[in-house]
DNA sequence: GGAGACTAAGCAAGCGCTCACTTACCTGGA
DNA sequence: TCCAGGTAAGTGAGCGCTTGCTTAGTCTCC
């Protein structure tokens, strides 16, 4: 479930990993998917160190092996959330010829990501609050870089004369608004794909930009 | 803060308002008020009895005299607030002549009241899944009431041809995700004042469902 | 004098986290 | 080939504290 890339599962040949192969040791691991699905599910304050430790299959102190808190837990969700987000849309604006095209990969990509992963979404959206100031202070810059990549693309829409907008700040940020709060009422027990979702926004986002 | 409409202030002049009134006893309200803000700054699992309760000048236990719980002190926040956003999504679409003018009416009373009661807000949003299982069938009736204005919105439009959109649950959903998104990043000390928010989306909310 | 509003004190349960300890495995010298 | 020594992972028990909520009693004001 933190698995927020689709890559294959990692082959379960080293029984324990070294951190020289790069891979990340298997119970710190299990560990980070056990608190991704406890925070998204009943949120930070609610999940207990208990619940993450055995939905992990440890006991409530192997924990605190691998994680010096449950904050320290929460940061590492987040922030992989955050650079898995970041990484996506990076990676759609860069490969699109023209603005236009540029603002229905990343929207598309953008809201298909908060469907298909809205468990760390939720957590990325909603429990910035909990961090601890340092902690949210570095969150923060990657929202920033984050912003900036749609906000890049509206720019060169209007300069291109592709779109014409009131307000680039305003607009970028209701853009952002449509695709983050797919992570609040999807569920994935509808019928829309996240496929579909990522499709239908890709369209809406151009509504909100083009000319005429 | 939990006067979630523009009313006055209440008059100070009876000091232990009757139910006759038609007023909430003091003490009640005051709990509410000190609710809805710890609520919404903290989260409902990170706020306490006690912290509600010194908010609102009672001792702990006095809580109790007025709410049987913590959780009915949620519900009474959420489903009002719930109320007070379905009356004024109702007023302001009962009140426009055409689809455009209901449009527009309605995205703008919507964010407005978004960014200006953004901790209720929050709370109607954010917290809906700490309700208990009867709370929550009530307070979804509400929402379904708020889902089926804007809908119908949009269905007019489309029937009277000033409308066009792929597919009108998707457009709903998408117009109000701009509108609740407002409350998670809305923050008093922006520049930006509510009426301003409630313009500039009145205008995107238009662009999502034009024609051409 | 009785009803309602309120409090001081406190209970049972549960919290995050620590501690002393066991286990499993790796290492290198004889 | 062996075993002493070292290390990281993991556990059972439980500490100190906070939680939501209750109880027993006090203070009004009609």
């Amino acid at each position: 479930m933190l698995s927020t890339m689709s890559s294959p599962a990692r082959p379960v040949d080293s029984p324990t990993p070294s951190p020289a192969d790069g891979g990340v040791p298997d119970t710190a691991h299990r560990l980070l998917e056990a608190a991704a699905e406890a925070f998204a599910d009943r949120g930070f304050h609610a999940t207990t160190t208990r619940d993450i430790a055995s939905r992990a299959g440890l006991s409530p102190a192997g924990v605190y092996v691998h994680f010096s808190s449950k904050e320290e837990l929460l940061y590492q969700v987040s922030r992989e959330g955050h650079e898995v987000a970041r990484d996506l849309l990076v990676g759609a604006a860069a490969g699109a010829g023209t603005p236009t095209d540029a603002l229905r990969a990343i929207m598309g990509t953008f809201a298909r990501w908060h469907a298909e992963h809205f468990r760390v979404a939720r957590i990325v959206q909603y429990e910035f609050a909990n961090l601890t100031p340092e902690h949210r202070d570095a969150v923060l810059a990657l929202r920033k870089e984050i912003d900036g990549v749609v906000r890049q693309v509206v720019t060169d829409g209007v300069a291109s004369g592709e779109f014409s907008v009131e307000d680039v700040p305003d607009t970028t940020l209701a853009l952002m608004s449509m695709a983050v709060d797919v992570a609040r009422w999807y569920d994935p027990e509808i019928r829309r794909t996240p496929a579909a979702i990522g499709a239908a926004y890709a369209d809406l986002g151009l509504r909100l930009v083009r000319a005429g």
